[in-house]
DNA sequence: AGGAGCTTGTGAACGTGAGAACAAAATCGG
DNA sequence: CCGATTTTGTTCTCACGTTCACAAGCTCCT
């Protein structure tokens, strides 16, 4: 995240109404589990309930719970419908985000036929693309718009989240294109690490990030001793007599 | 993520092979920014390149490949195709991984239609769906599949990592029969927390989360003294007299 | 009314991660 | 061969995050 917070380093003063990164992202979590919790008909839960639905053990909740304010009671637990306005609240999802798509391929379409943002705060206003073959083409209740319409949509429609599905060439450019038209908040799905001014927040999803995440332990738990196949170095030239190219990374 | 390891509490023993979590997490960054350095033909690079490259700062980079071993030459830097190498070996995409994705809808289309995960170390060996009316279409050069083979394609294949793209409603059932057939590595983009026995390893993609906390943030900029509509309580009834379902919430 | 039984909210201990700073090693020019 | 210069690898310190453990507070029963 791109986040400076002035914080003086004095005592732990928690009270300036700083949530720890940490907990904002588990808040989802909490809110998403309260919404089940919510939909089974179930009015109260203790923080142990809580946990169990949400993954997380009970004490890491209470603690995260506790930045927000005193929203339980002890002896009984949380009233399901009322914690789970207040952490709405919190992250500011009672009323509906405008979000742009860019990128109107595989993924973008997939975003586009979700109707899963609706009902959690987001409002999808309008899908962009500079193909002008896609521009035109209908998906669902919306229709593929011009990416040089990206201003005036952003204006009219007060958009502060974008999501950028173009593939990774053109990702930092059509980022810069939505800091210029106001848009503050980016999530990008394009395997390319952008940057933004000062002000502006990136969220990035990358899936082959995480699968290889997952396949570095994937190896631990086949390997450890069971593949002898450990190559130490593949021909370790290069290492002498370079050209010494270096600093060829601008920034 | 679940991985339990029996670490005792003596001195920092870091040498029995335990890389920090968040340094894997990031391992794969570098590798992709290694890749990009070596396409534009660049053969040296300094940890200040590449931690330019990588979006973080070059102490943590240095720290992170630290972990690796000592790879790079002081005064010159990190050969770019050697330290890549190394990475790839590291995280374990030397060579490809199979994969299975089950859940044939919206997303996942998208996932087989990405031609970027042959490239950067799996491949794709089976679409799944319980949808009769799915199975049999062709995708790319990939056909859809009845889930109902998932336990021989997984045995044929050596299948060990799973991907979820169905509807939360039936993830964990998926789930449980990825995991009974031999997966232990699953990633979740269904809206719930599933769980597994220990030894698998679960990552979840969770988009609403990801806007979520984007809308937190950007909740605090607009908001912080603009935005006087400040719910406090929205009629607090419904915490004295309950019913106090409780416990209702299984493990 | 008072005590038993739960469950929250939080202080304190512990562990992990980030960043600054610098000594150690390598190159290069003279 | 030596000293200046560059950049790594590592140490140290601080900040952040997690977990434990328990007092405070609420309800219910007698
Ligand atoms: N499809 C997946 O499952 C998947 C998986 C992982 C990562 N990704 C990443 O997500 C991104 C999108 O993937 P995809 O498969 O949908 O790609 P895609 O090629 O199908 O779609 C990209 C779309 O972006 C549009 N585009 C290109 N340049 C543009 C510009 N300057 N302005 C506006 N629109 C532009 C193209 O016209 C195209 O419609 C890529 O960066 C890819 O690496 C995709
Ligand atoms: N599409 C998106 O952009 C998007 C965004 C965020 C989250 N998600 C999540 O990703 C998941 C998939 O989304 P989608 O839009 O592709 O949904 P979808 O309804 O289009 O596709 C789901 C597919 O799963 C299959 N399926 C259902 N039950 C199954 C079972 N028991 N075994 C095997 N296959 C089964 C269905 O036949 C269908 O083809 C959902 O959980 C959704 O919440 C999707």
């Amino acid at each position: 995240m791109t986040r400076a917070s002035s914080r003086r380093p004095g005592p732990p003063t928690r009270t300036e109404r700083g949530i720890p990164e940490a907990t904002v992202a588990r808040l989802p979590v909490y809110l998403r589990a309260l919404t089940a919790l919510s939909d089974s008909g179930i009015a109260t839960a203790s923080s142990e309930d809580l946990a169990t639905a949400a993954g997380v053990n009970s004490a890491k909740l209470r603690k995260d719970l506790s930045y927000l304010g005193s929203y339980g009671t002890r002896g009984v637990g949380y009233d399901v419908e009322y914690l789970r306005y207040q952490i709405a609240r919190e992250i500011g999802v009672t009323q509906d985000w405008a979000v742009v798509i860019v990128g109107i391929g595989n993924l973008g379409h997939a975003l586009a036929n979700y109707s899963g943002f609706g009902t959690r705060g987001f409002r999808i206003v309008a899908l962009l693309d500079a193909d002008p073959n896609l521009v035109g083409e209908r998906i669902g209740d919306m229709e593929v718009r011009d990416f040089a319409q990206l201003e005036e949509i952003v204006e009219a429609d007060r958009v502060s989240i974008g999501v950028i599905t173009t593939p990774a060439g053109p990702a930092q450019e059509v980022c810069d294109r939505l800091v210029a038209a106001g848009v503050t908040s980016i999530l990008n799905f394009a395997p390319v690490v952008l940057s933004v001014p000062d002000g502006v927040d990136i969220r990035k999803v990358d899936l082959s990030i995480e699968l290889q995440i997952l396949a570095y332990h994937e190896q631990r738990k086949s390997g450890e001793a069971a593949l002898p196949q450990v190559p130490e170095l593949p021909a370790m030239n290069g290492m002498t007599d370079l050209p010494s190219v270096g600093g060829g990374v601008g920034a």
